[in-house]
DNA sequence: TATGAATGAGCTTTCATTCAT
DNA sequence: TATGAATGAAAGCTCATTCAT
């Protein structure tokens, strides 16, 4: 953002331009992997060169953390709705969250590989991984509430423990555990499809919401 | 493999100082993760020189190959074993799996972790994931049958078919789309470990198992 | 030089911008060093951009020279007016030449710093020096014979070699050496200033003056 | 230094690489300057690659730390032997330092025009100057009081004080300033005979001896 | 069997320069 | 008159790899 002098903030062609390199760097980053997804591929991949990219970006870190915050926005954006929506029923509340994730990989299939595939595959210089670094850029105090509220919503314990409170959820569910094999069977998603184009992330986000209601919810 | 020409194959010695690189290997991917994991690092973790690594692998590539291998070979034996031993209940042998694999994460943290780090973040130069590296090795005519029939295991469809088949498991289970899940879910516990010390894995087992006990067993 | 086109000369304004990048560029030099000193960062400086630099100076050696030049001009000036009105002792004039030149360095600190820093700083593309490039632009056929004359002042041979004739000097005095002496103890004010902001210029001036006053006066 | 892990130190064909890059480095950054003084530049002028270089050398900064050091610790050297044999009259130990000096650079004009260039041509990443950067490596609690002591011959300043307190040099002489004047015609022999290979350094340094020497001695 | 030495490809980054507006 | 955008050369540095010993 070289623009920062005048409150209007980012133009409107600069927004563009910095749209089309994140969304090139996603698609370079899940073709060859971070490992080998260089400035110069990336600037490549939307016919730019490398300058033009440090250009809008001030290192590859920044990019990079550009890239994963905006996809997580977007992701958690479309999450947080679905949920909110679902009502009160801890039932559907878990199916729309598992669903919403599913239908998100769907609809974007490069930024949820890219997203899995920084999740592993970055570190920072000093082997720093992806969630540490992405802590301290939520702990910046230039960041708003508002953003790290938006971002809370894929926590799925808050969400299980309230279903286990109210009687939704059998008493025996660990709460913590289960969030974890959750997280783990959606983003499980992504790295299938990636290798085997014919996998259908919605029908799996469908199965996916089966399994848990099944393993859940409590018996009379 | 340097000394496959001696038809004695590798001395005891040899292999010793290869499982001593292989153990510094891991322990580096899992430290700094692999793309900062130079043969340099790996080799000042064992005290020695890159030199010394290459002697002994041919470079690079099969290192990490001979590495991922043999996490899967051990982990796949300890899994055989603790499924064979289960008998034939399907519930029972999905259980046996799923605490089989915990158990194997807990003890052998470090491999388990490493095998993690490189299933995402390894890409070989031309941008191939581990995956796909790995069925290359295993289509090699030099591997034997048995060695692919110990890796098939890990394999979670054959045993969700079986239990679906003699009435263990509820006819409406999506095998492909559960296997991808509990894979997932195993497959977190690593990277979740990773980032939090103080996390069980051998519970998380028992707790995983309990959950796809509930999402699987037909309900009278 | 875009405005020589014009017979009317460059416009006030024109000129006014020039001299606000030219001081800038003298603080960053200082501030930073030469190596350090970018058109961004002196574009910066003066609250433009680089554009606007390389709008009023073809390209960043021009803006070098036109600095350099520009504070030669106005020490020159400075010295040839002091050392005219010191009379015709050779003893008053080498006096009125060094305090001159620290006098100047004491109100043009920046300019004096950033003309040391360039002296063995700068470096043409091909590796020539700033005196050889100097050199270059003196003989450039449209410097009038008054610039060169004016810059001549600085060369203290002949004011010695003067001295010497006169017999206001001791006559084993190596004029070649002393000039070369003297020069190197006036360049070294500016040094030692840059790292010791206590130092004072005007009574290192006349320190040296007394200095170099015993050491030429002919004794009886 | 690779090896550092044998007590024995580096090996004798290590430390004759080292001078070599040295001396080349020296070389280099006298013929085109340090700003165009590149690894690559260098590595050429010794046959060599910048790969080769930075086996040896951590990375650029500690090459240009050990020429300096390199060369003020010999030149030290020179004049803290010429000093200490010149006796106790501080007229005799004066033109011991100033004759020493610049025989010093007679004998190895390469490393005595290096040291010039870097003097003023340098600047850390940060801005901060060759002097400053020195007195970080000096402060090092790895450097030896002996190797701190060695340097401090450079400063005239005590030499003055004492030839003032004993009554050789003339009471009123300022001894700080003095001591920077000389320092400053004696660093200006380098600059002068890097654009004038007719100059003779050592006739500059009796010249600057009697210079001095009818500056500072008390007049009876 | 291993090390020390060296190479060069490739990476990120900086920067002078160009150009359309 | 000046800016925003972009380019590409060149820099410092990392690293897998090679080779003589």
């Amino acid at each position: 953002m070289q623009s920062e002098k005048r409150p209007s903030g980012p133009t409107f062609i600069e927004r563009a331009r910095r749209r089309q390199i994140l969304d090139g760097a996603a698609q370079v980053i899940v073709d060859v992997g971070y490992v080998n997804a260089s400035l110069v591929r990336i600037g490549k991949a939307i016919g730019s060169s490398k300058g033009g990219i440090l250009y809008h970006f001030p290192d590859k870190d920044a990019l990079v953390g550009a890239l994963v915050l905006d996809i997580y926005q977007r992701g958690a954006a479309a999450v947080t709705a679905a949920v909110r929506e679902a009502g009160d029923s801890a039932d559907a509340r878990l199916r729309a969250y598992l669903v919403a994730n599913l239908a998100f990989t769907a609809a974007h299939r490069t930024e949820a590989m890219a997203l899995v595939e920084l999740s592993s595959g970055y570190r920072s210089p000093e082997g720093r991984r992806l969630d540490e670094v992405m802590r301290h850029w939520l702990d910046d105090p230039g960041r708003s509430d508002e953003e790290r509220a938006e971002l809370a919503v894929l926590d799925l314990v808050p969400l299980l423990r309230r279903g286990i409170a109210n009687g939704d959820f059998r008493s025996s569910l660990d709460a913590d555990a289960v969030a974890t094999a959750l997280r783990g069977a959606v983003d499980a998603a992504a790295s299938r499809w990636a290798r085997d184009p014919a996998f259908d992330p919605e029908a799996y986000g469908r199965e996916l919401a089966d399994f848990a209601e099944h393993a859940c919810r409590r018996r009379p």
